[in-house]
DNA sequence: CCAACATAGTGTAAATATAACGTAAAGTAT
DNA sequence: ATACTTTACGTTATATTTACACTATGTTGG
């Protein structure tokens, strides 16, 4: 093969895994594929990258195509590139996460969609994506646990204010095991970064909980000890 | 730009730091670039993929041409897509690392590699490398650090028959602070991975110590519960 | 042969972190 | 006013982590 044929001959892509918290579900973003390849199956939203953008720049570009909305949370996770994995032609794919309150954006099919939606994410690990999707899904949900237990990025799941029990349901969720009330308060608390407001939950059918706010300049002004650790031992 | 110029014109290679552990110290293994670009730059040991190779068997081929050998542990670390950060073209690239015991094998320079040698990870950090290779080799130092706390990856490291004090001084190297003898030796043990041999060291000037071996059998039949813990705390 | 040297090998106690657990208080709905 | 639902909260037992110093075993050199 000559090597202009072997080189510079391949395109590589960004999908993005979209990860939102809605009142009391752990979802994902997933689009119906509107074009070729792959049109109609489910997939992870993402793009080819053009030769002058950069990958996070892609990945801006396909978060707002999405949910219209950028400078969220993100994080790389993997590059997969199996010689096959797309009918095209050789892509490799990057592979990310965002992190995204679902109440704040409006869900827009992106031009690659014919549209796209949340799924609880125990659903949609289930359901057969296109492409090498399901184990991109896989390697990102992996990732999202694990990094859960060792920065506070729940908070970009939450709205501003929130209530410590929807703090704890969200980690629950994540870590996909129960937590211990009292321990998770102590420990979130300890943590010293959540600001409790004067004000308190509104519209629940029972004694309303006390809003908190994350409060970022604590949280950056610290140095980071260890990971945090929610009852590894006896819940497991 | 058109379609036909915008994609399917990048190319991508992997970028392998290889580290290895001689006797006392842990190095990794830099190439004197012998081709253009960055011609006579130190740099990483890397190469452009061909479309129709795999990412692995893309390291595997630089591992060859490295260090003659195949079938090392390795672990992809991250992709590195700065639009400029090749000067051929689009070019990213996707890094990995690898551990090698440094006594096991000859030092090939590669093809694409005027010469080819081990230093110190702290005197290589500090040098001028070629690329985007400072920050390559910077990730990748940091993923080992973080991995050799979760798994018992620094028998990659060492030969088959190894000291306890050896194993310490490797994992002293990797995580660049002192450990307690006896709370190192007391933790590893622990792990009931190790076997002791009926065998001493030989050929050294005071009271030899006992050789043990890695039981690899042992080690994937257990269930992998939390991470290490090198006392994190005091010494650090 | 013996003294000097160098590293191997070993245990315990104190401090800290984690895990388990139940009850009274504050609201809402009827 | 009663039933209902969720909030809020502290203590004890257990497990893990850290700190710390001396004797044993070999080699080397005089």
């Amino acid at each position: 093969m000559k090597f202009e044929d072997q080189y510079f001959k391949s395109a590589f892509s960004v999908d993005c895994v979209i990860f939102g918290f809605d009142t009391n579900a752990l979802k994902v973003l997933l689009i119906r594929r509107g074009a070729e390849p792959m049109k109609g199956s489910l997939a992870i939203p993402g793009d080819l990258v053009s030769i002058n953008e950069s990958l996070e720049q892609g990945v801006e570009r396909v978060l707002n195509q999405s949910v219209g909305i950028s400078n969220l949370y993100m994080e790389q996770v993997y590059t997969f590139g199996r010689v096959d994995r797309h009918p095209d032609g050789r892509v490799i794919t990057i592979a990310y996460y965002a992190l995204v309150n679902v109440r704040d954006y409006k869900l827009s099919a992106a031009s690659f969609a014919e549209s796209a939606d949340w799924y609880p994410v125990s659903e949609a690990l289930e359901l057969e994506l296109g492409f090498d999707h399901n184990e991109i899904l896989q390697a990102c949900f992996g990732q999202l646990k694990l990094k859960v237990q060792s920065a506070p990025i729940g908070f970009e799941l939450l709205p501003k204010k929130f209530t410590l029990s929807q703090l704890q349901l969200l980690y629950e969720l994540i870590l996909e095991r129960d937590l211990d009330k009292r321990n998770f308060r102590k420990k979130i608390l300890s943590l010293d970064i959540l600001t409790p407001l004067n004000e308190k939950q509104k519209g629940v059918a029972h004694r309303p909980a006390k809003l908190y706010q994350f409060d970022e300049e604590k949280y950056r002004a610290m140095k980071i000890v260890g990971g945090l650790n929610f009852d590894a031992k006896k819940n497991s």
